[in-house]
DNA sequence: GTTCTAGAAC
DNA sequence: GTTCTAGAAC
């Protein structure tokens, strides 16, 4: 609330401050009713209104991924602004096609020596992209700006797709995981970063009004310094500064603009207060001395920095479930305590990077704050699970917690009422659920759980964004319910870990079969734009009703489409082993693999590359290139696939062949690369059937095996047996028939060691080592076939 | 995936 | 005694 009042205060002061006195309270040197376009002519009492006659050059980053409209943006404002501009565009600086990083940064500092103000045209969709062109501030009196393009990811993939001439050449397929996979990392900017302004864009109106402001930019015009066009949903705050905008003339068309831009965002309807009640307008810095723009900038970080995890948060799929069985169904909350830490560290890894939240209604929940300090005790990572206290039927629009998935205790018959979560659940989400729930299913029995989506009318999907509501039904101490255990824990104790290992399994599912979805919206054009609104709600909260209402029927059509995978409507059912074998059933006969925590290095990089940039070779939106930690011959890379969900090549399916051509190119480039180096190599590229590492790589290994870190059978085994599987099978396989065939066979790995040349066998790796580093005998004449090794 | 180490193989 | 493997732990 203090930024609020504060805001007010100082927007009650229209933009003009003193200038001796930068440190001074905003005390307004005019009259708020003058217009401040009076004042222009005023340099001494105007040296920080909106138009003044120091105006600076000023660099502008535009922040969107592909097809939000970066380039149309600058081509817009240039084509009729009276400033002088230059558009760098990262796709088009290398003589007409893509250059780098560096040569925009060279190419923007001489445009604003030249006294030019500078468009950087490229996706800058997280900080660490941005800063170098922000510290470019430092050499150069400018103003820096962003404008943030944040439009519905749908609408920047079809843009994408259609334009395959576009400077970018993103085009068909590849564009759709290409624009998710950068929305899945974007970091929106701060202030705090070292902008003066940013502006938030969230539709076309508000794009054309940003241009607008950029077009009406005189040589001699500054615009204020703030954030503006954030969504800030605080109704009441916006209503009363629409209010008092509506009084005070607002004499300068940006700032009118603004205010509609402001004024349509908070119109949203069926939105209550997300949580981003800070975000506020920060209102110009209208003293340029250093002590007075901080604190204003602090201000600005400390509201920004809050909105924007909760921005990115808003991406990461998320679980919220009651504590099962130990309300009505009187189960020990300590021994229930103990199961779901245990359960929950045993998931935590199995869903990515999605979260678990324990929620309860009360900060007195005994439940909650024995699951607290039991999950601290044992170190789980608090960005994956953690508890909330608030109702789980109004997660977002009252705890600004945005859940995608939530839990109901549920009874055997799957009925609404009997009070508690599952009354209100019920209650919530309206008919729909219940009808819903019965078509997929009419009873459960305890330990299991059920997934039911919700349909795109129901109340709990419109307010709060819920996708799925998951049925569990625990165990029953509670002799006045049916099926009471009669205190018997042991039976009770494991029906309870079934239900969470249902339940968190369930989830799982979700998260993965969604992901799957997301990477499907590239594969066929026709399915695009309703497989992408599934994106798009998981990621923007103000989806409107419509839209979702359509994702729906596009999920139906899809699986019409596709006629096989059962990808939402997955019923949890049975023992552990049933549900085993569901998993067997719906997907093509594998089990899903857990990994340790030793298995997630590969993953961690996939996902969060800039953490470990200094050891990558390559890194671009859906690859990264890295030297193997381990090598087992003189070359030996690893090109790992970003795809969120693709883990190994059992995950591997049709909609994967562009990303298994993709690492096959990106390998054959690294092949070549080595061999300009040392033309006596010769490379091999290919899989691992069964990997040790999460996320999928090609190897990219020389065959000469010379390495210190090959020691033992099993790294030979992997790389010369049909365990070892060439990329160039592997797409032909995936062309074909659609998934990979793979040579798990434990024996392969424990075969007698053989040379992979001569075929000769050896007792031992020191042996085997010995020979081959001798053996001139040619390769086989099956991996001279179909290109599978790649020589000078 | 690696490291560690007991014990088999030489 | 040294070398090497293979299984457990991480």
């Amino acid at each position: 609330m203090f930024h609020c009042i504060d805001f007010l205060q100082v927007f009650h002061t229209p933009q003009l401050y003193t200038r001796n006195n930068p440190k001074s309270d905003p005390t307004p040197i005019i009259q708020p009713s003058r217009r401040v376009s009076d004042l222009n002519m005023d340099m001494d009492l105007d040296q920080t209104s909106h138009r003044n006659k120091d105006g600076k050059p000023v660099l502008v980053i535009l922040v969107g991924p592909p097809g939000s409209g970066k380039s149309t943006f600058c081509e817009e404002v240039m084509r009729s602004s009276s400033r002088s501009w230059l558009r760098v565009c990262q796709d088009t600086i290398g003589n007409g096609k893509a250059g780098n990083k560096a040569q925009c940064l060279s190419s923007a500092a001489r445009g604003l020596k030249d006294g030019k103000s500078v468009f950087i045209d490229r996706c800058n969709l997280n900080r660490e992209q941005r800063s170098d062109f922000v510290k470019l501030q430092g050499e150069t009196q400018i103003d820096m700006h962003a404008v943030v393009l944040d439009l519905p990811a749908k609408l920047c993939i079809s843009r994408s797709v259609k334009r395959s001439g576009h400077e970018g050449n993103l085009q068909g397929g590849k564009a759709a995981a290409v624009v998710n996979r950068m929305l899945q990392n974007k970091e929106l900017p701060k202030l705090s970063e070292g902008f003066n302004r940013i502006t938030f864009c969230q539709s076309e109106s508000n794009v054309k009004d940003a241009i607008d402001t950029y077009q009406k930019l005189g040589p001699l015009d500054n615009l204020s310094h703030g954030c503006f066009g954030q969504k800030n949903p605080d109704s009441k705050i916006q209503s009363s500064i629409i209010k008092f905008l509506k009084k005070v003339e607002v004499p300068v068309d940006t700032a009118s603009k603004e205010n509609s831009i402001r004024d349509s965002n908070s119109k949203t309807p069926g939105q209550s207060d997300p949580p981003c009640k800070d975000m506020e307008k920060i209102p110009s810095a209208h003293d340029n001395s250093k002590s007075g723009s901080k604190e204003i900038e602090g201000q600005a970080d400390k509201s920004s920095g809050s909105c924007h995890n909760q921005v990115s948060l808003d991406d990461t799929p998320t679980l919220a479930f009651p504590s099962i069985s130990t309300s009505d169904f009187q189960f020990n909350h300590d021994k229930a305590a103990d199961i779901i830490v245990e359960k929950v560290t045993e998931y935590a890894n199995k869903v990515g990077n999605a979260r678990l939240v324990l929620v309860d209604l009360t900060h007195k929940s005994k439940i909650l704050s024995l699951v607290k300090s039991k999950a601290a005790e044992k170190n789980i990572d608090t960005q994956k699970f953690f508890t909330h206290v608030g109702d789980i039927t109004r997660l977002y629009s009252t705890g600004g917690l945005r859940c995608n998935v939530i839990a109901n205790a549920a009874n055997w018959r799957l009925k609404p009422g009997g009070g508690g979560v599952n009354a209100s659940i019920f209650d919530a989400a309206g008919p729909e659920l219940e009808s819903a729930t019965k078509d997929k299913v009419k009873t459960l029995s305890p330990g299991n759980a059920v997934a039911v989506p919700l349909p795109s009318s129901s109340p709990l999907f419109i307010r709060e964004g819920v996708t799925h509501v998951i049925h569990v039904l625990g165990p029953n101490m509670n002799p006045q319910r049916p099926n009471c255990l009669n205190n018997d824990y042991e039976k009770g104790c494991k029906v309870l870990q079934d239900a969470y290992a249902s339940l968190f399994e369930g989830f799982a599912s979700i998260v993965k079969n969604q992901v799957q979805q997301n990477e499907n919206i590239g594969k066929k054009s026709l399915e695009l734009q309703d497989q992408s609104e599934q994106h798009s709600r998981n990621h923007s909260p103000n989806t409107d009703q419509k839209s979702k209402r359509d994702a729906d029927h596009g999920l139906v059509k899809s699986k019409k489409y596709k006629g096989s995978q059962d990808a939402f409507d997955t019923t949890f059912t049975g023992s552990r082993d049933e549900k085993v074998d569901s998993e067997h059933k719906r997907s093509d006969g594998s089990t899903r693999k857990a990994w340790g925590s030793w298995a997630q290095a590969l993953h961690q990089i996939a996902m969060h590359p800039e953490k470990h940039k200094d050891g990558l070779l390559e890194i671009s939106e859906d690859i990264i290139v890295l030297n193997d930690m381990y090598p087992k011959a003189q070359k030996h890379v690893l090109i790992l696939a970003r795809t969120r969900g693709l883990d190994c090549l059992s995950d591997v399916h049709n909609e994967h062949l562009l990303v298994l051509k993709r690492l096959h190119a990106v390998g054959l480039k690294w092949a070549e690369k080595f061999l300009s180096e040392n033309a006596s190599l010769v490379f091999r590229l290919g899989y691992h059937s069964v990997p040790s590492m999460r996320q999928l790589h090609l190897h990219v290994i020389s065959q000469d095996f010379e390495s210190k870190h090959l020691k033992n059978k099993k790294h030979w085994n992997s790389f010369n047996t049909a365990f070892f599987r060439d990329s160039v099978d592997i797409i032909d396989e995936v062309s074909n028939h659609g998934k990979a065939t793979l040579k798990d066979d434990d024996k392969l790995l424990s075969m007698e060691l053989r040379c992979h040349r001569c075929k000769s066998a050896h007792p031992n790796i020191p042996r085997l080592k010995s020979h081959i580093s001798s053996c001139q005998s040619p390769f086989p004449a099956f991996l001279l076939e179909n290109g599978r090794l790649v020589g000078a």
